[in-house]
DNA sequence: GTTTCATTTCGCGTTTCATCGAAGTATCAG
DNA sequence: CTGATACTTCGATGAAACGCGAAATGAAAC
């Protein structure tokens, strides 16, 4: 279900650090092509991610886990690459519920609440 | 800040109950104009919410305490009418996060991240 | 005044969740 | 194979938070 999936991305971003990583995955967007379909992905390496947020030299288990919750969300896709894996954020995780929000506060709410 | 904003507002609607009574007063604003700055809001009572939530006659302890955190939040105003408690959606909430979320979707965000 | 009704506050048990360190797995270099 | 690097899983701990029932507050009706 939509409305199920839209608590689960809203339940991952409401975590601070879980917010952060989204928010420097988003900066690491910059200038760059949207999501390329064949694997293709250019994104940091989640080391980098834990970089960015906790300043240590390498990954976390916290962030690990972090981002595998991010993950299961469908707000972020993980890919191994070798050594490293990839991480890119998701843009229509973000644009679905984006979307969800504006029919709230329109009042256009479809979900059969009554 | 605008930034700790989005995050309560995140963390008050990542609950599934809170999120489900947002929802009820989405709906309560079909086809009525928004909210009115001269303070004569129509919304529902506190009690008809928790009726429509758990089903209850009577408002709940637990219903009372999301009301209560979503108005911290900014996303519902409350005010009390005589022995009753009307609740109206602040859409402009909802509609400052879902900014907030295309932006990062599209990496435009301007949070100095780095 | 008292009673009644709607809502809030309090206290408490239970659960969920973030965070950490240690041990484990996987992949590559030599 | 050995070691190193990058990440994951495990186990534990402590804090935050949901939910409930009981007591307390506030406002109107009587």
């Amino acid at each position: 279900m939509k409305h199920e999936m839209n608590l689960r991305v809203l339940k991952a971003l409401a975590d601070p650090t879980r917010f952060h990583i989204v928010e420097f995955l988003s900066h690491c967007l910059r200038g760059k092509a949207s999501i390329r379909e064949d694997g293709g992905v250019e994104g940091p390496t989640a080391g980098e991610v834990c970089c960015h947020i906790t300043g240590a030299d390498k990954i976390s288990s916290t962030v690990s886990h972090h981002l595998h919750e991010l993950e299961s969300a469908g707000i972020v896709r993980l890919e191994r690459k070798g050594k490293t894996t990839l991480c890119t954020l998701i843009s229509s995780s973000l644009l679905g519920l984006s979307d969800h929000l504006i029919n709230l506060a329109s009042g256009d709410n479809q979900t059969g609440c009554c």
